[in-house]
DNA sequence: ACTAAAATTATCAAAATACAAGAAAATATG
DNA sequence: CATATTTTCTTGTATTTTGATAATTTTAGT
């Protein structure tokens, strides 16, 4: 364990089934004496990524609270996006939550939300989870916009269940980059339905994708038309909107140099 | 530079202000060469607590949202407080932002907040940002609940206008902690008004405040028996869920374990 | 308030790793 | 395609990290 590795291994024990942890039980998780481990986390409470909690337990700290508002602040697509949610929410026909998401290593991360007051259920799709690469629009409509190796290393860690299952993958996933826009149901949460479009923005190094979900209930297959429409036309909105936040930085950097 | 310093660094550099930097700034400003931080930001880059926007800069990662859920799933302070805010506001007699606050380093933290739909201004209390110590009931409702060498330590960063001042602060503290709770008017933002009380929990260490910010203008001296009453007795329920959600951790651990 | 247990910090020599500086490679730009 | 910029690689040396143990402080139970 050597550099950054030996704080963020301790750091990403901290889950959200296991949100405390005491020096001993680190110690034992990652088969390190205790006395490196102390030494660890006294660095990291003094930067607050830590801090301790009652009987000798230790929890994540309110750096993560600060720096996750700077990124609310400054992050291109958070930024562009996020004013648009409510609007695509209120166009849509029926309740819905609308989610703008991006990918995460190799998995799929929602970054902002909105959800109509009157939406029943619970999405799976919260801001800072993560959520599974190959199932559900959300995530599909940012990988079919990938292709080539990118594609194979991203997939590289997923288990399919057999060549059939890969092959179909693959098949609904042109045809969906075909039309545009991804419609799956039930694929994350049972008795919800989703519908998702890419944004992308290859100066940035932007693949996100913009989607709502609704109950399957509630959704009758004439609104299928609206719900693409609206959301093809805030993608588009977004994906320029993130353009204008890009030239506003570079500005920033060449007056402020 | 050496330990957690040299990445803390680096990821401090990233503000509001600035929130993007190239190596060649950072490597400028920390004045380390280039060749030591291309290295250190390629390791915050593969554990997503940077990443490379356009034009060879960098930005804050994904890493903070993720860990930011997963602390407003799990803080006692954050999962106690938090829904009671609404709760709070809709029993305030006007237009009200409902902030629960805490102690971050020498600074104070929002960490939770609810504004009633129609509230006019904006308060500089945001999840996330940081506020100064001394100003502001928010801030006051917390350190007066501190006391001794505690105190002395915590303000020793802090500067007065004159001792004169010092006297009248010191003094007011004291008086706002005989009464219970603190109200001030235009400190941190011109034009409101704000009440707040303390929460505590020694045990966990947690040193809060709740508070409810007015617009001056809205307000009448006829209110504020009401606001007291509200933001008292929510305190304490808040302090007796803080305990509970204690015992389920701790229950959870002693099952596990 | 006293005591025993637990938690935390301090010490230090050996081992591991980060460093600086320039060269080389990869990538972006016009 | 050529050039400029960004990023990675290489190496001996200096610095930092490590982990076993001891010392200290804090906590909890009588």
């Amino acid at each position: 364990m050597s550099g950054f590795t030996r704080y963020n291994k301790i750091l990403n024990l901290f889950s959200e089934q296991r949100s405390s942890w005491t020096v001993l039980e680190i110690s034992d998780e990652l088969k390190t004496p205790s006395s490196t481990i102390y030494r660890i986390v006294r660095e990291l409470v003094l930067a607050e990524f830590l801090e301790s909690a009652a009987g000798a337990y230790f929890r994540l700290g309110p750096a993560f609270i600060k720096f996750n508002r700077i990124i609310n602040l400054s992050d291109p697509l958070v930024r562009a996006g996020q004013p648009f949610l409510k609007k695509l929410a209120n166009e849509n026909p029926i309740e819905s939550v609308n989610v703008l998401a991006r990918l995460y290593g190799n998995k799929v991360m929602c970054v902002a939300d909105y959800k109509t007051p009157f939406f029943k259920n619970n999405t799976s799709y919260q801001k800072g989870k993560l959520m599974p690469l190959i199932y559900g629009a959300t995530s599909r409509a940012i990988i079919m916009k990938i292709v080539g190796k990118s594609l194979e290393d991203l997939l590289k860690q997923e288990t399919f269940y057999d060549d059939n299952d890969k092959d179909t993958f693959f098949k609904n996933l042109k045809n969906d980059n075909k039309k545009g826009y991804c419609k799956t149901e039930g694929q994350v949460d049972e008795g919800l339905i989703g519908f998702a479009v890419p944004i992308n923005n290859k100066k940035l190094g932007i693949e996100a994708s913009l989607s709502s979900i609704f109950n399957s209930i509630d959704f009758l297959p004439e609104h299928e038309p609206i719900i693409y429409a609206n959301l093809t036309s805030y993608s588009l909105l977004i994906e320029r909107y993130i353009n204008q936040i890009f030239d506003d930085i570079q500005n920033y950097h060449q007056i402020s140099s």
